[in-house]
RNA sequence: GGAAGCGUGGCAGAGUGGUUGAAUGCACCGGUCUUGAAAACCGGCAACGUCGCAAGGCGUUCGUGAGUUCGAAUCUCACCGCUUCCGCCA
């Protein structure tokens, strides 16, 4: 959530700042509503005001009259006085609440506004390359992708994956799933002994206040699984471990000395991929279901800048480790997340693409994600303000998996195991059929 | 699933319709004293919103939401959460 004083104080500013994301924004409709939200909140609080002071004065007369003074045609006076409010203060408090109403809901649905750095541009091409890791395997052979690769070896069955649940899931089995889970073990024990994330286990099912938290509601409800309960009330499946992982400190004040909080959570993740019929519709690139080990960051707003660069490298490291190739790109304007004021993703080669793929997405918010969730730092004897968040993957599992199998691929279809999952695989050095 | 109880400020814990945004203690901050520290003593110390150049004023908030009332932490209803006992169970 953008900070509502910003809209009121410098709107051309926000409005600079959307037209950056390719977002025409007229804010003339909020302004009407801010002023007369100002005319009928002030007016609101003055009834208010003398309400209070005259029920607190009949109080003090009730007090009086219990002590024996006759003082009842002093109280009916006030009783009279007081009655005429009423109905105009209980129109005017419900007229203001609707109007708050309003505001919020417009506010909510705008997103964060990009920090100076990130790129101009409109879409994906105009994504800015930072720099580049490793080179892309030569191969003697013509590579195949790990549809070929993983049907081979006998690990990944796509057709009754279908059968089970239906399109865009994954079924592995032997060798393959056990490199999957080596993998997401390999990632959580790097984060936690070698980068000081502490390891969290969260729900997979989270609250729409928790959606709304970090942004996915109310603007992106189509993009997530949606749970009804008997009761009336619902949940969402987590498309990221960012929101439950997040949420953690919603609604908290945390004292500044404990920050950074810092974490890392393995999860599976949960996306409805609505809008992107036709895309990615081979092998496991693009599913409902994928795990995902996904780190968390906490920070004092003074350090954020930092952090997104050292928790950006700590992504790096799980993929120079496993010495997969890739891209860090800095997302233009266009392209970034609704919440996000910078991102990096970082791209894996994948030989069978012949190109870069995302494996991971790391942003910071700043305090856009910390106003919606109501969480604030304080230093002693200081205001509250609030922090600042950031994620990114660290990395993505299934799409790890696919750059492994690719990258690692032999000329007979079997796949050399990366020398740091070996301990995970009993010492494994290679998959066969 | 059945029964009972409980949700108050960073923590503990008073408060059952009226100058209560909330006693008291702890923690924390500032000061006095001390060579220094501790102890003792004095003072300060919720959040959010809003108006204001500012000083400051006003409003809202005692799990959440609705209701009764001139007035609600206090009464009513619903919901959420927690505790204990019983039942069931991975």
């Amino acid at each position: 959530m953008l900070d509502i004083q910003l809209l009121r104080n410098q709107p051309d500013l926000v409005a600079a700042g959307l037209a950056r994301r390719g977002i025409a924004i007229d804010l003339a409709p909020f302004e009407v509503l801010e002023a007369e939200r100002k005319a009928v909140q002030t007016q609101t609080q003055e009834m208010q005001a003398k309400r209070n002071a005259l029920s607190k004065q009949i109080g003090m007369l009730k007090g009086r009259q219990a002590k024996g003074e006759d003082v009842a045609a002093e109280i009916d006076r006030l009783m009279t006085e007081v009655a005429g409010l009423g109905d105009a203060l209980k129109a005017n408090e419900e007229k203001l609440a609707v109007l708050l109403a309003e505001l919020d809901a417009f506010v909510s649905r705008l997103p964060n506004l990009p920090h100076e750095s990130v790129p101009e541009g409109r879409d994906e091409t105009a994504n800015l390359e930072v720099s580049r890791w490793g080179a892309p395997p030569a191969f003697d052979f013509a590579p195949k992708d790990h549809v070929d690769l993983g049907e081979g070896l006998g690990g990944l069955d796509f057709e009754r994956a279908v059968k089970i649940a239906g399109s865009r899931f994954t079924l592995m089995k032997g060798g393959i799933a056990r490199l999957h889970r080596a993998l997401a073990q390999f990632m959580l024990d790097t984060h936690t002994r070698e980068h000081g994330y502490t390891e969290v286990y969260a729900p997979y099912l989270v609250n729409p206040d928790s959606m709304f938290g970090t942004g996915q509601l109310p603007k992106f409800e189509e993009d997530l699984f949606r749970v009804e309960r008997s009761d009336g009330t619902r949940l969402y499946l987590i498309p990221t471990a960012e929101v439950p992982v997040t949420n953690i400190v919603r609604g908290e004040i945390l004292e500044v000395d404990q920050l950074p909080l810092k974490f890392v959570c393995h999860t599976p993740c949960f996306r409805s991929e609505a809008g992107s019929y036709g895309k990615d519709t081979r092998g496991m690139i693009r599913q409902h279901q994928f795990d995902k080990v996904e780190l968390v960051q906490i920070v004092a707003p003074e350090t954020s800048w930092q952090a997104l660069e050292e928790l950006t490298g700590h992504a790096e490291a799980i993929l120079r480790k496993l010495g997969l190739p890739y891209r860090k790109v800095a997302l233009c304007a266009g392209d970034m997340g609704f919440s996000a004021a910078k991102t990096y993703d970082l791209e894996v080669w994948l030989p069978a693409q012949n190109t870069y793929r995302e494996i991971s997405s790391c942003s910071n918010f700043e305090a856009f994600q910390a106003r919606r969730m109501q969480t604030r730092c304080r230093e002693k004897g200081g205001k509250p303000r609030p922090v600042h968040t950031l994620n990114g993957s660290g990395l993505a599992v299934g799409r790890t998996l696919v750059a492994v199998l690719e990258n690692y691929q032999q000329a007979d279809g079997s796949i050399v195991v990366p020398e740091v999952l070996r301990p995970y695989l009993g010492g494994q050095e290679r998959l066969t059929a």
